[in-house]
DNA sequence: CCAATCATAATTATCATATGAATTGACTTA
DNA sequence: TAAGTCAATTCATATGATAATTATGATTGG
C-alpha cells in the first residue's frame, strides 16, 4: 500500500512489539538513550501522536511506560521531559536493551560486569547454602551444555547463560534471580564484543569448580570460583577495549 | 449516567498519587503485591474502571505501568493477569515499596541484605579507586551526621542512608547509583524492624573505617570495612526475627 | 523601578464513545 | 473424528470534548 490514492502520512506508522503502543514503547526509549532529545525540546503529546502517525491514546500509554521505567516525567503545561539518566531503570531489560544496542556500550559492559563480579559470586555461595536437588541438576545442565559448546556440539553463548542464570536461580534470592533476565539480555545484546571470549578450556574448568563448590556445600569456594571467572571477563574487557571516560 | 441526582457511586474515587492515574496504580499495585489476585481472576479493564470511579483511560494507563514494572500483562480475550512474582521487577521503587510496607516481609529484608552484603563492599572497593573529592566530601558528611546522630543531634537512619548513598554513589558505577533509591526506599520503609539498631558506636567507627579506606585508596579495606557493617546488619536480622521459609 | 498579583495560554489529565483486532471456544459440517 | 466456521469477549486504537495545572507574561500598586 504504499500509496493508496492520496499519499499524505507523516512518517509510517510504527511496526515493532506485538502492537502499536508497545513499538512507539521501543521506538521512543531507543530514540531516548541513545540522546536524540538532548540538545532539543522533547514533543508534546500531540506531536508525538502525528509524527508518529498513531492515536493520543497510544502516544499516551507508551509515554507511561516509559514514566514508569524511568526515562521520562511529564506534567501539565511544563511538559513531557527526559528525565537524567541517573534515574532510568537500569535494571529494567527493555533499558537496558536500549543502553547495549547503541554505540559506544564498553563502559557500560564493563559497569555492567562490575556489578557482576559483586553479585554472582555471593549468589554462588548462596546457592552453595541453600540449592535444592533440582537446582544442582539446572547448574549441571548447564555445565553440561557449556562442555558441549566446547566441542562444536551447542552454542556457547547460550550454554553460559544457561549456567549463569541456573546458579542465581539455585540462591533462591528473588534480587538475584531477578537479575536473570538482565544478565542475559546484557550477555546476548553483548555478543558481539564477547564472541570470541567463551568456551575455552579453561573457562569451562573454572565452571565447573563452581558447580562442584556448590555440590559439596562449600561457600567460601563457590564465591572465589565465580569471582575468578566474572574477574577473567573484567580483565578483558578492560585490556581489549579502550574506554571513553 | 451514573449518578443522575440520586447515590449509586461503586466506590470512592482514587486519591493517593498527584492525580487519578497515579493514585490508581498505587492502589491496584498494592493490592496486586499483597496478593489480593491470587485466588480470583483480575478484573477485565472495564470492571477495573467502575470499581474505581474512573474512566477507561485512567485505567489502561496505570495498567500500561504496572505492565512496566512486570506485574501485569495484558492480552486481548484473554485479559489482564498478575504475573508471577519472579517477573517483578523488585529494582523499581514502587514494587520494592509495596513490598515491604505488607506484612510479612522478614524475609524479603534478609534477602534485600544479603543484596547489599554483594554489592555495597565493591561499590565501595570500586570508589577507593575513582572517587573524586566531591565524593570523599559527600561520604565525610555523612560520616558527620551518623556522629552527630550517636549524640542526639540528627535522625540516625537519614544519616546512616546518606552515608550509604554517598558511597554508592562514589564508585560511579550507574548500576550501583540506581541502587541509591532502592536502597533509601528499603532503609526507610523497613524501618520498623531496624530501628533500635543504628546509631551505635561500634557501627559508627566501622563506617569511619570504610571512609578512611576509600580517602587513602585502599579498595581491599573499603570492602572488608563495608562487608563487616552490612554482614553485621545481617546476623541481627537472622538471630532476632523468625523466618517464615 | 520593583514587587506582588492576576490573566492567559499551553499542556497534560480525564472522560465518553465508537470501532478495530485478536483470541478463544463452541458449533457445524464433511 | 477432524477441520473449518462463527460468535462472543477482551484488549487495542481512534477521536473529540472538557477539566486541571502551571509557566509566562501582563498588570497593578507602591
Amino acid at each position: 500500500m504504499a500509496g493508496s490514492s492520496h499519499l499524505i502520512v507523516d512518517e509510517p506508522a510504527v511496526q515493532l512489539g506485538r502492537n502499536l503502543t508497545y513499538g512507539l514503547l521501543d521506538s521512543i526509549g531507543r530514540a531516548i538513550v541513545t540522546g536524540q532529545f538532548e540538545d532539543q525540546v522533547f514533543p508534546t503529546e500531540a506531536e508525538l501522536a502525528k509524527q508518529h502517525g498513531v492515536s493520543r491514546s497510544v502516544t499516551r500509554e507508551a509515554v507511561k511506560m516509559l514514566t514508569a521505567k524511568g526515562l521520562l516525567s511529564a506534567r501539565p503545561r511544563q511538559g513531557t521531559t527526559v528525565q537524567p539518566t541517573s534515574s532510568w531503570n537500569l535494571f529494567d531489560t527493555d533499558v537496558l536493551r536500549w543502553m547495549l544496542e547503541r554505540q559506544l556500550s564498553v563502559d557500560l559492559l564493563r559497569q555492567f560486569n562490575e556489578l557482576r563480579v559483586a553479585v554472582e559470586p555471593e549468589a554462588a555461595a548462596l546457592a552453595a547454602r541453600v540449592a535444592g536437588e533440582d537446582d544442582i541438576k539446572r547448574i549441571d545442565d548447564g555445565l553440561r551444555r557449556m562442555q558441549a559448546a566446547e566441542r562444536g556440539l551447542d552454542d556457547p553463548l547460550e550454554a553460559d547463560i544457561a549456567f549463569h542464570v541456573s546458579v542465581l536461580r539455585a540462591s533462591k534470592n528473588p534480587f538475584y534471580i531477578q537479575l536473570r533476565d538482565v544478565v542475559s539480555t546484557a550477555l546476548r545484546t553483548s555478543i558481539r564484543f564477547t564472541n570470541r571470549i567463551k568456551g575455552r578450556t579453561a573457562d569451562v574448568a573454572e565452571h565447573a569448580k563452581v558447580r562442584d563448590a556448590i555440590a559439596s556445600r562449600d561457600p567460601g569456594a563457590a564465591r572465589v570460583a565465580m569471582r575468578t571467572i566474572i574477574g577473567d571477563v573484567l580483565v578483558l574487557i578492560e585490556d581489549r577495549l579502550p574506554s571513553t571516560d
